[in-house]
DNA sequence: CGTATATTTAAGTGTACGCTAAAATGACGA
DNA sequence: TCGTCATTTTAGCGTACACTTAAATATACG
């Protein structure tokens, strides 16, 4: 395994942007030449390479040169946890990952905050 | 109902920028008043209002007004799975997210995309 | 009431950034 | 080689935004 996956924030980050994350969404399960990203997206050309460039130097997509055209795709199995914080916002599993974030809450709360006797705390359930 | 579940991708979006996720994890498990953070953190006291109040206003924080202080806190309950992924930047549970979500990444796979198969024939070609 | 404390709001500044149009780079084909 | 296609890079423009200082609200206390 060559690369460290590093989540750093600074993906997320980058990653947020609007008109960015239409175009990770774009190239997340399939993989797209600019100028056919270009046609989907209401921006130039020139725009699109940017925000790919941007994309590729926080580690989210990776290019494939063929002749003249360059194929981007997301780097989904580099990602790990950010992969999945990804796909939530273009799919349901917001939900999936709610329940699995209640479960895993409460066992770092109890690692975290000893002197919490739960119930008489007035918090965490309004 | 005090306020809306809805984890928009526009929360985290405002959430990422770097000193405000700092403040954010300082409001994480206690309240803190403005000038508190204040003297934590090297900008001026009107700076830490202006990121609490896009905070507030990306409904991460809940204000209690007590005398002329006002404490700020993160709603961690309100943010479901928001929770978790911005625990993730400062706890080391990133990990343990990547494993669970491995295990959901295959089941959704399943039931939407074929293309991901390691080692068999022809790789990706659209 | 007046003054000190705590925070917000207003006004202004510098910079990061999303975008465009145009020039530069590179790869193909006649 | 020339010209075209696909993409990147450069230069510039406009805006969003993180900050500061200073003025404007509260709120407590003498």
């Amino acid at each position: 395994m060559p690369t460290k996956p590093t989540p750093h924030p600074d993906a997320l980050r980058i990653a947020m942007e609007p008109r960015r994350l239409h175009i990770l969404e774009l190239v997340w399960d399939r993989e797209m030449c600019v100028s056919d990203i270009a046609e989907t997206v209401p921006i130039s050309m020139a725009a699109v390479s940017q925000h790919l460039a941007r994309l590729k130097a926080a580690g989210l997509v990776s290019v494939r040169a063929e002749g003249r055209k360059r194929y981007y795709r997301a780097t989904r199995a580099d990602l790990g946890a950010l992969a999945i914080v990804l796909e939530s916002f273009w799919t349901d599993r917001l939900g999936a990952l709610k329940g699995l974030a209640e479960s895993m809450e409460r066992a770092a709360d109890r690692s975290r905050t000893p002197p919490e006797t739960p119930g008489t705390s007035g918090d965490e359930l309004p």
